[in-house]
DNA sequence: AATTGGCGCAACCGCCACGTG
DNA sequence: CCACGTGGCGGTTGCGCCAAT
């Protein structure tokens, strides 16, 4: 790319927010790349649209994490491990890298996680990046004993737990009904909060069914 | 008052998946 | 089927703020 040098980095001023703001407005999101091209903005769609998704979006919560979706992040996690996206799609208002941020500069350390450093990363014997696109969860956190009633839950080979990525398809409501019912207590929230209330309904829809069956009433 | 170290957050980087011609 | 462009994701970096010394 030869306009690869002319790519501004680094924070964003409030006159490339207006700039961005402005064509997302009358040209809707997405078709980053063109962006530069047609305000002249010094940044390339990449820069463009993480912008518009972690900031810029009037849909994007700021400010404090509340309890409930910290305890929601905290179990999503468990599920899912480093699926940010995954996890994020379900706390209302949050963007990845938010829920990213929140978990490791506050949730590693509150429950007692080891972050795992780049040197840690390096001078182990795994590779820091799978080659599996699947085995990017590479949960660098252990579990700790505020979570612990989620291990049963938990388990890195099960693959009821990859099939939750497909959960665009949502199910019907006596689906859902039968899933608030038996998922509820395995999942339900140390601190008595009601995760059926705060997103819980949104997150089974996700799981398919025939695999919340095996893996709860076998349980 | 000046310095330093830690922390939190915004942003970047590299890789991968998907769509399209 | 392949190459290319684009978007999405997770890991990582770096800067600014603030408390401790």
């Amino acid at each position: 790319m030869e306009a690869e040098n002319e790519y501004k980095k680094g924070l964003w001023t409030k006159e490339e927010d207006r700039v961005l703001l402005d064509y997302v407005t009358v040209h809707g999101s997405g078709r980053w790349n063109r962006i530069p091209k047609l305000t002249g903005l010094k940044r390339n769609g990449k820069s463009c649209r993480l912008r518009w998704i972690n900031y810029l979006n009037p849909n994007v919560k700021r400010g404090d994490f509340s309890e409930e979706e910290e305890d929601l992040i905290i179990r999503l996690h468990n599920l899912l491990g480093n699926r940010w996206s995954l996890i994020a799609g379900r706390v209302p208002g949050r963007t990845d890298n938010q829920v990213k941020n929140y978990w490791n500069s506050h949730l590693c350390k509150k429950l007692g996680f080891k972050k795992q450093t780049p040197k840690a990363l390096s001078s182990s014997s795994e590779t820091p990046k799978a080659p599996d696109s699947n085995s990017k969860q590479s949960c660098s956190c252990g579990t700790s004993n505020s979570v612990k009633d989620m291990e049963a839950l938990q388990n890195d080979q099960n693959p009821l737990l990859d099939d939750i990525v497909a959960a665009e398809n949502s199910n019907s409501n006596e689906e859902i009904q039968w899933m608030t019912e038996h998922c509820a207590d395995s999942l339900s929230c140390s601190n008595g909060h009601n995760l059926i209330s705060w997103g819980m309904v949104e997150f089974l829809q996700g799981y398919p069914l025939d695999l919340l069956y095996q893996n709860f009433e076998s349980s």
